[in-house]
DNA sequence: GCAGTGCTTGACGTTGACGTCAACGTAAGG
DNA sequence: CCTTACGTTGACGTCAACGTCAAGCACTGC
């Protein structure tokens, strides 16, 4: 494999409280309250947080995983299994084994949407139906 | 369209408030709890409840909807759509564009799931590259 | 007839996910 | 130098979704 090339230390942009909360259309309170739960961990200048684009990926996802309806603990041990140290063997093995279980968790899900959706399907139908009758 | 025979009276079968718990793994407090919020009405036989098969489907629907993360609130608004009356045109065209509003929140789920099954995957994929290098 | 067992209604407690102050630090502009 | 804007840390409030008693009725079996 071929090895590559790192650019030369682009100053790399940041944001503030104030922009990733703008941006992702949530308070500051709630970035702050993913922080107190350990979802993120911005970079503190003196006292101010500064955030990097590993923040704004790790937000990306905790939200993504709220639309999705998982609770906020849940979706610490999964972003935190992305980043985990896969070193050793049976650290590998672990994190295959977590990632099963997930996969599983999320095709439940998809099976459930997929349900609704149909369902809702149906019942359009059925409403136009009715519609149609009407229009007779 | 030919119309249907209805079934000489059969003696419906009905259940207690501890058999549908049971049966759906939640808790007599669980069914209550949504009796309160009118997601569910059963029938009163003086003082106790009586579960009729509507009431297991809509339970089966509270219970879906739960594990696609949506609240009580909206959940509650989703199944009554389901028996809301259709009889007039601007019923049933206020329904319908109901259900185009659903089905756009599912789909942006739909389109969560499908992300995040993806990247499991993309994913795995490293780590069983990573294991296999443990192998060699 | 009385003890269980199951069902009922309150009423209060708890947990998760933030909202909402209050009180303060700090850097920039007038 | 003083205001203004944005940042910070607590601490407490709130709302949803139940859990957890307590206390009582109603039928069943012995």
């Amino acid at each position: 494999m071929a090895t590559r090339r790192v650019a030369p230390a682009a100053p790399e942009q940041t944001w503030t409280i104030r922009e990733i909360a703008e941006e992702f259309d949530v308070t500051h309170r709630t970035v702050r309250h993913y922080e107190e739960l350990g979802l993120i961990t911005p970079e503190r200048r003196g006292t101010t947080r500064i955030y990097h684009r590993r923040d704004r990926t790790r937000l990306g996802l905790i939200l993504r995983g709220k639309r999705l309806g998982f609770p906020l603990e849940e979706i610490r041990t999964i972003i935190d299994l992305y980043d985990a140290p896969r070193g050793r063997r049976s650290q590998l093995e672990y994190v295959l084994a977590q990632i099963d279980e997930r996969r599983a968790d999320l095709e439940q899900r998809r099976r459930d949407l997929e349900a609704a959706l149909t369902e809702l399907d149906r019942f359009e139908d059925r409403c136009r139906e009715d519609l149609s009758r009407h229009s007779s």
